[in-house]
DNA sequence: ATGAGAAATGCAACATATTTGCATTTTGTG
DNA sequence: CACAAAATGCAAATATGTTGCATTTCTCAT
């Protein structure tokens, strides 16, 4: 849900040329305020526009790849994709639903962790740090 | 490693009959140091025992089910498995190494999440929260 | 404009992880 | 032992993601 971002703008950003495809992937993404899977996004596609499940593939890594766009482990067992922390997207964690299976992004404050103890401590690299949250959602929990 | 714990008692526990594979897979998941998946745990069994590949998956299931086990989502494709947090083992985090796709656990006071927040204004049932943090392994970075 | 080379896409097949249905074996109990 | 319930095995299905190669589209120097 980003009116703030020219996809178009983001994808020269990225270094990557602007195709119709991308674009696409990029305005799914970005038009929801919660991650989807790549079957999401191929389904959601493939009712208005012909397109392969593998050119979404493709694309969807290229995205991570250049980083437009961030990879989760959803709780299920797909990955799921969600726009990239930047200045108009801080990371955040995010809530999965055991019973629907939806995923939700929370609050950026409402679960804070500290990674400075283990920056210091941890021999490696450490390149992200992701928070999920397993549950039951307010739908279905009163449904 | 654990070697405070009696599996066989733990299974009681968890109100579920003592049988061999069930123990063998308890047993396997208890010795190690970082969470497996469910095909590294069939790979480990198959060599010494015979056992059938679904057999470890519904044990899985079944482990998870009564809170013996954890799941997790690993940084690849597959869930990997631990011991669920218990006196014992308390809740952690979990390193994943992108390039050699081992997974290990973290201490559990290196990387802490506060959930007060979350807590207090989420609508919803909060099972479990998940860490992990992504990266390159001290391993694979110097080799 | 146009033709060569690069990039993007499509298609089929493959690979991996997990699940399901149903048959068979094992286990616990009277 | 006999029976029922639980556990296991096997084959096949499903869901997700990847690869190789052919075709189309784009870019850019001419």
């Amino acid at each position: 849900m980003c009116h703030q971002c020219d996809y178009s703008d983001l994808l020269k950003v990225g270094g990557l040329g602007n195709t119709r495809n991308r674009l696409r992937v990029l305005e799914i993404i970005g038009n929801h305020n919660f991650p989807l899977s790549a079957g999401d996004i191929y389904k959601t596609l493939a009712r208005n526009a012909s397109i392969n499940r593998v050119t979404v593939y493709r694309i969807l890594d290229l995205l991570v790849d250049r980083g437009l766009v961030q990879r989760l482990s959803g709780g299920g067992r797909s990955f799921v994709y969600g726009l990239a922390p930047s200045k108009h997207h801080p990371a955040h964690p995010h809530f999965f639903c055991k019973s629907c299976g939806h995923m939700e992004c929370l609050n950026p404050q409402s679960l804070n962790v500290d990674t400075e103890p283990m920056q210091r401590t941890f021999v490696g690299l450490i390149e992200n740090v992701e928070v999920r949250v397993d549950g039951v959602c307010k739908t279905c929990l009163y449904a």
